[in-house]
DNA sequence: GTGAATGCAAAAACTTTGCATACGC
DNA sequence: GCGTATGCAAAGTTTTTGCATTCAC
């Protein structure tokens, strides 16, 4: 149990109860390293089993507490990827079969700018989200 | 029937034909002029009901002829604007009311670029979807 | 001990599929 | 007339809610 640590940390520095479900979801993002939708997140976990319920809840939690982020990446259901030491983080999806792969660097901080010198009811933005589509090198192949 | 001609027209430049319902949902679309959802769209249908199932199956027949776009303001389920002559468009979604507000210019080619040079697994991108997040200037009022 | 987290059951919300009928071209 | 679009019914997905029990602090 190394991870354990790792994952106790994050959840005492959110401000969260460290519970079981919750350290095993940690894990499993951390592992994978890139968005999991809730359903393959609860695959993930192997042996240890959660309550899609609590998944659902838990992730909530932890993207309020700033630990997780939820992208969107077109399909019909969230995705969630940990929070890393990483600054902004976005995606090239897969049309034809769904793989992802992040890439960094939006230039935010422009876009907002631009953004907000063209709309008259917003002076506040906290978020974004970005997501390009394409297709992977292996479908553009197949796709002739 | 002002309208009437001109969905026609839409209709007719798509290849699409011209149904009731199709010609309704995309005057809907064209009054709103802004991303709705499903249930929008047949709320703003007025006289014109048309059934759910049909209205799935003409928005994305819509999408791909290239008439609408489908827009993800982070809600959790899909909006539809028309694809108007401006060039990219995007918005701002207010977290709390849920109100957006669009706004173009995002320099997509630059990002692509970026993101092309980044990624191992990718060389084409066909599209990608971008929206911001914050409080309308009402609701940042009330959230004091 | 106390309040929050969990799991189960159930429901709500969103979307898709199958099939017979109606309608545009 | 042919083939697609439509509407209804039904089912499939994804997400949320209620409540009693369990567990972290």
């Amino acid at each position: 149990m190394e991870q354990y640590r790792e994952v106790l940390m994050l959840l005492r520095t959110a401000g969260l109860k460290s519970t079981a479900p919750r350290r095993a979801l940690l894990a499993a993002l951390m592992r994978a390293a890139r968005p999991l939708s809730i359903a393959n997140v609860l695959k993930e976990l192997g042996r240890a089993s959660v309550d899609t319920v609590t998944a659902y809840r838990a992730l909530r939690a932890f993207e309020k507490a700033g630990l997780v982020r939820r992208v969107d990446l077109g399909h019909r259901h969230a995705h969630y990827e940990l929070v890393g030491a990483q600054g902004d983080r976005h995606h090239v999806v897969c049309l034809s079969c769904g793989t992802t792969e992040p890439f960094e660097g939006c230039d935010a901080a422009h876009l907002v700018k631009e953004a907000l010198a063209q709309v008259r009811g917003f002076r506040t933005v906290t978020g974004h989200s970005l997501a390009l589509y394409g297709l992977c090198n292996t479908c553009a192949v197949v796709n002739k």
